[in-house]
This record gives structure tokens, C-alpha cells and sequence, in this order.
DNA sequence: GGTAAAATGCACTTCCATTGCAAGGTGTTA
DNA sequence: TAACACCTTGCAATGGAAGTGCATTTTACC
């Protein structure tokens, strides 16, 4: 019945109100939230306290950071099952000029990339800007 | 003879003491810097004088800035006949997660991304990160 | 040399990320 | 249920990096 219980649960995380509650918020956004965000969401919450839901979330694989390039650390919610720290499981985010809006792009996977020799390869950040669908009708 | 005035001259920037020893030592690293390891390079001069050098570089085409997800802008300088703002011209970036160097891998070119439809793709942040081949080895 | 424009230096500000510590909750166990 | 350990929350403070305003110095040009 209350999935979002289940899911702390799973990665035996206590179930408290605030976390209930930032997980909700996540999970209604569909673009990539920064900590700012959450606190104008939550204005009668500490911070620090949604800073460190958010650090609970991320190492228990709830949610992903995202650096955008514009220097404001944003997250967003992993799909279920998602591997994130897979690299094969890596998608890209896109991030419009426009509305300054990040989306993850989860069904476009980040292709192979090739490093010279000697290099090796752990992990992929790929970030494409320009206008999303929303602003350039 | 002097290059670097050469250069210089031809964005149609002043040569100034500050900026030939600042060109002069992105030059010689070959490795992306920080704003702070020319800060600690140049500690007479003011912080100010070379985050305005860099930005000025920038402006003209003479650095390009590299995010690689460590929070802290990096810089490099461009290839001659380099075109950063061309799309097709970007080159990935590799960040060694063991001594936390940079690089631009420059004739890595950013393969061709597909965004959704919709959505319009006007530049490309790609970094890898991993073993770089002075660690590896 | 004199002048205007550009570069430099200093002080200050802003913004975001992060930490220490004390207080409040929760769950567990005797 | 009472005590206890452990986790969460709130408040205050810090740190680091980016950016700005303004006065002074330097440069290019006449
Ligand atoms: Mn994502
Ligand atoms: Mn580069
Ligand atoms: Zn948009
Ligand atoms: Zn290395």
C-alpha cells in the first residue's frame, strides 16, 4: 500500500515524516530539483535537514546528483531498479538554456565512449544543452 | 618571434605583463587548472586581477572553462584553430579519480548525441572519469 | 607629455555546500 | 514501562569559490 515506507524500508532507512515528505516532492517533479527547491517547497524545515535527506537518499541509491554546469548541485529521483552507478546504466541529462530546466533523459542511454590507452574508463557524465520541447514549440 | 603577444594581439587584446606570464603558464601544464592553482603560481598577484585574466581569455577564445563534476571550475587553453563554440569541435574531458586531474582528451571528439524529439541540442558536456594512464600504469 | 580607456588591486559581498553540537524522537531490550 | 542507545532534526557557524564596486595604476594613442 504506502510504497514510499517500502522503499525506505528496503534500504533500511528509518520512515519519518520529512523523508515522506521530500520523497513525494521528488517523485511529483518531473525535472531535476535543487536543494533550494526543496527548501522554498519547505519552508518551515531546517536546511540542514533537507540537506541531509537528500545526502541519505543519494548514498542509499534513492535519488542521483546532477551537475548540470550550472554550478547548483541538482537531484532527481532513480528509476526503480535503476543501477546508477552501473556504467551501462548511465543516461544523459538535458538541460535548456531556456527555462534553465535539467531533465534526465532516462531512456537515452550514454553511448560507449572510447579513452585512449592506459585510460580507464569508471564512470560517465554527459550533460546536452539547448532548448527542451517545452520552450521550443 | 613572441608568439604569445602574437596571439594576444590578434583577439585584439592588450598584452600585459599579468596575462604573457598567465598564457605562459597554461602552457606548460597539461592539465586543466583551477582558479587557485594560479592563485598559488602567481602569489604577488591578486586573486582578482587573474580571475578577470581568465575571463577575459575566455571571452576571446583563448581558454575554454571544463566542469568535470569536482565543483570547482577548471580552464584550459584551446587548441590553435580551435572552434569551442562549434559543436562538432568539442573534445571530452577526462578526471582521474585517483590524483584528481583534468584533462582535455582533444582529439576526442564528443560523439553525435541524439536528443528527443523536440528538444534542440546546442552543446555537449562530456566527461569521463576513471584511472588516468600516469596512475594506472 | 597629455588624455582616455583599459587593467590592476583591495575590500567587500553573495551564494551554496558542509559541519559541530545540542535537543528531540524512535525503537529495542531488560 | 523505564532505561538506553542510536538516529534525526534544528540552529549556528564555517569554508570555499565566484563575482562586484571603486579607487589607483598602467597602457595605447595622439
Ligand atoms: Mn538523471
Ligand atoms: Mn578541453
Ligand atoms: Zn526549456
Ligand atoms: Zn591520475
Amino acid at each position: 500500500m504506502n510504497k514510499i515506507e517500502n522503499i525506505l524500508e528496503s534500504k533500511n532507512i528509518r520512515v519519518t515524516a520529512m523523508r515522506l515528505l521530500i520523497y513525494k516532492f521528488l517523485a511529483q517533479k518531473e525535472i531535476a530539483v535543487t536543494l533550494s527547491d526543496i527548501e522554498n517547497a519547505f519552508e518551515k524545515a531546517d536546511r540542514t535537514t533537507l540537506y541531509r535527506t537528500i545526502k541519505t537518499f543519494e548514498e542509499n541509491d534513492i535519488v542521483h546528483q546532477i551537475d548540470d554546469g550550472t554550478g547548483i548541485t541538482k537531484y532527481a529521483l532513480c528509476e526503480k531498479d535503476c543501477n546508477c552507478e552501473i556504467e551501462t546504466d548511465l543516461h544523459l541529462h538535458f538541460h535548456c538554456n531556456n527555462c534553465n530546466e535539467t531533465v534526465c533523459l532516462t531512456d537515452h542511454k550514454i553511448p560507449q565512449i572510447k579513452v585512449p590507452d592506459g585510460y580507464i574508463s569508471e564512470n560517465v557524465n554527459l550533460v546536452v544543452k539547448g532548448i527542451c520541447d517545452k520552450c521550443s514549440g
